[in-house]
DNA sequence: ACTTTCAGTCAACACTTGTACACTAAATAT
DNA sequence: ATATTTAGTGTACAAGTGTTGACTGAAAGT
């Protein structure tokens, strides 16, 4: 009786969150976990297009056939992390833009800020750079028009500077989208060799603000 | 005794060139049709990292075991299909700068030539984006290898312009670095509007060299 | 209290995968 | 002329693949 009372009033208690869960909001936890199993085995240097549907299950702690209860198939998976993605990383330069520091994404704090989410977040961005290029075309496009959107949001935020009066609307998209472009493309390689030496975040850095401020004083001595 | 004369004649004859052909020479040509089915899948669509030995061999018309004579596994194929590209690319660009209007890869000629090359190559071309960012961490950093290789190239090619004496050498190397990740960058979506959209290749052309055009103001009054 | 809904399980399927091993036949070397 | 080498073949196997359909039990709706 004792025992029995004992282990009934424990096991709610043993994990207290888990028994208050409604239904929908376990459903949403294992499909989080079904997507974090995917980022995790890209992160740990799978490539995204020959991981299997039972693999992901399997991490997930998961019956392969249950899988279908959340996606129809892995392209679907991936949509729904480029569109957490794109959430995570507008909410990112939401933040950045508030710093008065901003300056059109040239100051040393934004990309030091860029940096350090990429390496406090490599799964997701192993991800990224493997699918923009490799993905299946829908996946591509649905990269591409993340960064799309950066570059747009950029311009729009750059656009009243004084120093870029001389640069017509059409000029200035394509400045915007070789400043995203050029921070992305370099993603890569961060996450490369910052995995064997810790220190390259530093260069990679300073690499980068370079590059930025190069296409910066373009921008600027430019006549459209 | 007279069919039997003509067949034997006729054979030979049917096929001139493969009984011409020594055992190595048969040999490379098998190679070489392993990599083109290759190369032939990632331009259909498929990735890299998920095409199975078998499939290889068998649109290079082989049987599977076959493949070992020639590759241990796809990862060796791949690196092969690497150097053969970079070759290729290096030929491209001597020819490009025997050009007198070459002038540090800036004319529009050069730009031309690239897009029009990448359009004649497409599946070599969407096997290296595919790769550069997706591939075995060996097939990536081949691949940066190749590029690096470009931008040095580049950088002692543009080193000796008088315009560019305020810049150093390291960060020059930056700049060269820009420009070529830049080109290729954009690559991918050449590769994936043209197929849509043959007019796009103008449009590419003309993006890439505005971006261009606006490094090289930057580095014209870049100051080290 | 009773019924419905549905996330997750289990078993089974028809295929594809990489690779090992023994074999063949024709080009080379002797 | 004879022996050796070897690119390509054929068979076989264990392991993994996506997807099916029927089943379970607890939460949600009535």
């Amino acid at each position: 009786m004792d025992t029995l009372n004992v282990t009934l009033a424990t096991s709610p208690l043993s994990d207290p969150v888990a028994h208050m869960l409604t239904r929908d909001e376990k459903k949403a936890q294992t499909r989080k976990s079904l997507m974090d199993a995917a980022l995790a085995l890209t992160g740990e240097g799978s490539n995204f297009a020959s991981i299997s549907l039972r693999e992901v299950a399997k991490n997930a702690g998961v019956v392969p056939t249950s899988f279908y209860r959340h996606f129809n198939d892995m392209e679907e998976l991936g949509l729904n992390i480029i569109d957490d993605l794109g959430l995570m990383l507008r909410k990112l330069m939401r933040t950045a833009r508030q710093n008065e520091d901003y300056l059109g994404a040239l100051a040393r704090s934004s990309v030091e800020v860029y940096a350090n989410y990429v390496c406090t977040h490599k799964n997701y961005f192993y991800f990224m750079e493997q699918v923009r290029t490799g993905g299946t075309p829908i996946l591509r496009k649905a990269i591409r028009n993340e960064l799309r959107y950066f570059a747009n949001e950029l311009a729009s935020d750059i656009r009243p500077l004084e120093s870029l009066a001389t640069i017509n609307d059409t000029d200035l998209d394509i400045v915007c989208q070789l400043i995203v472009g050029t921070v992305f493309e370099n993603t890569i390689e961060l996450l490369d060799q910052v995995e064997i030496n810790p220190g390259y975040l530093d260069t990679y850095t300073e690499h980068t603000l370079k590059k930025l401020r190069l296409i910066w004083l373009g921008a600027m001595a430019w006549r459209s």
